[in-house]
RNA sequence: GCCCCUAUCGUCUAUCGGUUAGGACGGAAGAUUCUCAUUCUUCAAAGCGGGGUUCGAUUCCCCGUGGGGGCGCCA
């Protein structure tokens, strides 16, 4: 096969949607698959909104993802420019083409696209006036994924507007033709605009390209695909909330294709190796953020402590969790992070689940209902006492050492580790849910440890 | 209104005419664990309806129905 040439071609709106990350994938996964070229092309005709920022939303997006461009901006290429708004010369170019062969015309001002064949008017319903048809042979689209398909185009189409813009179905099919694009990977919402475009190759005597339809994200709750609105439909809302790029990806490469078996999670390798486009479903798919979350759980799981800590870190300093000038210690923080990575369902949680370790001894929240909980049953103050007694000896840098150390306790009061975890845990970080209660206490050593149960003892009532 | 695509558990999906219709998320129950989470075990849960084709249809064809999309001087 020739050299695979596709492109993922967004426009500049300022958001960039889960579906387009989606068919940004597709395309870059092809690509490299087949070891062709992914080029990166700006669809910015519509100059009522552009702007370097949402060009900025863009590129970071995917880079974010992982997705590499071979050509584009930032990267150039023989092909470019690389945004339709520098391209107008080759616009023209390929306007003259069309008009030069009779297959343009002008009318009220814009350049409309001439259908070939016998015309006759009929009354349009649904814009309750006549129309001009054309009896015209229906285009037919060869289809990677849909198969064969075949629609009639009959109405001729406005290809510059009357302000001497072209509209998108001409520049589309014109850089398409112009950057050598031989696989056109897009939404299944683009499968009826298809023949228009295939028109339009047909009348630059082009053979046009391969296309692969794919199917629609829908949305998770009501009817309809997904869009800008919905929850969960934005990729800048994932990077916000530290969710891991690689499991977006892996998830996202689920919707309408597997592999063939039951694997789900792949490494990206994994996933260029087997990915193809016959193996793309046809039916659209709803949006799932439970199964997201649970994919992301697991990448965070395995993700190695130094890089788990490096997302951590980024995290809080994203959302500027500690005041400025209080920063903790860097081996402290990364301690701490490592005893909550394999407790927690995504990195969002970190603030909340760590905070007491963040605070002065004395300033820790205690959850009042907790505490009532807690403290309502067995002898919580006894018990409190033996441990400040039996820790006072303890290696703290040794958590099967303090466990020993607490379950020897507990025996000569014939009672179980269980009788001491929760008052224990209360304690330490006035909650009933965390770390393993003595990763807690080796994290916040032995001074700090002693004087958080102290504080506690103190404040029961005799 | 016209046109195009599509149809397996609640959701994502496997099956390339013959299976006890499999897996995953979610749900339920249980086990493990110092809490929580993880992990493990078990359970419930599906071929839209009607016609064909065939020895045999979830699988192929047709018609309904449901779902989705398109029909701009938006992209």
């Amino acid at each position: 096969m020739s050299h695979v040439r596709v492109r993922f071609a967004p426009s500049p709106t300022g958001f960039f949607h889960i579906g387009s990350a989606r068919t940004a994938l597709f395309n870059w996964l092809y690509a490299r698959h087949t070891g062709g070229t992914f080029v990166l092309r700006i669809e910015d005709t519509d100059k009522e909104r552009n702007s370097e920022e949402f060009l900025n939303v863009i590129y970071d997006s995917l880079r974010w993802l992982g997705m590499d461009w071979d050509e584009g901006p930032h990267k150039g290429g023989d092909y470019g420019p690389y945004r339709q708004s520098e391209r107008s010369a080759i616009y023209e170019e390929y306007k003259q083409k069309l008009l030069a062969s009779g297959r343009a015309y002008e009318k009220d001002g814009a350049i409309w696209f001439k259908l070939l064949g016998e015309r006759y008017e009929v009354y349009d319903e649904r814009r309750s006036k006549t129309v001009e048809k054309v009896r015209n042979t229906p285009a037919v689209i060869d289809d990677l994924i849909r198969g064969r398909v075949e629609r009639l185009e009959d109405e001729d189409f406005v290809i510059f507007r009357s302000d001497g813009n072209p509209v998108f179905h001409f520049v589309n099919v014109v850089d398409d033709i112009a950057m050598k694009i031989t696989h056109v990977i897009r939404g299944e919402d683009h499968l009826s605009n298809t023949s228009k475009h295939v028109e339009l190759f047909r009348a630059f005597g082009v053979e046009p390209p391969k296309f692969a339809h794919i199917p629609l994200i829908l949305k998770q709750n009501g009817p309809g695909k997904m869009s800008k609105r919905d929850q969960g439909a934005l990729i800048e809302e994932y990077q916000r909330r530290g969710y891991l790029p690689e499991a977006l990806v892996n998830f996202l490469s689920l919707l309408g294709w597997n592999p063939g078996d039951d694997r789900e999670k792949m490494p990206i390798e994994e996933i260029i190796r087997l990915f193809d486009l016959p193996g793309v479903n046809q039916s659209n798919a709803r949006f799932d953020d439970k199964k997201l979350a649970h994919m992301n759980m697991s990448y965070l799981l395995a993700l190695p402590p130094d890089e788990f800590v490096q997302k951590a870190r980024e995290y809080f300093a994203k959302h500027g969790v500690f005041a400025a000038g209080a920063h903790p210690a860097e081996s402290y923080f990364r301690d701490v992070m490592l005893i909550s990575q394999p407790k927690i369902k995504g990195i969002e949680e970190l603030p909340a689940y760590t905070k007491y370790f963040f605070v002065e001894d004395d300033k820790l929240v205690i959850d009042e209902k907790v505490r009532a909980k807690v403290l309502g049953k067995g002898d919580p103050k006894a018990r409190l006492g033996e441990l400040i007694a039996v820790l006072g000896q303890a290696d703290f840098t040794n958590e099967s050492a303090l466990e020993e150390a607490i379950k020897g306790e507990a025996q000569r009061n014939n009672l179980g580790f269980g009788d001491y975890q929760a008052v224990a845990r209360l304690a330490v970080s006035g909650t009933n849910v965390g770390p393993g209660l003595t990763s807690i206490f080796r994290v916040l050593g032995r001074e700090r440890t002693l004087r958080r149960l102290e504080l506690l003892r103190a404040s029961i009532g005799a």
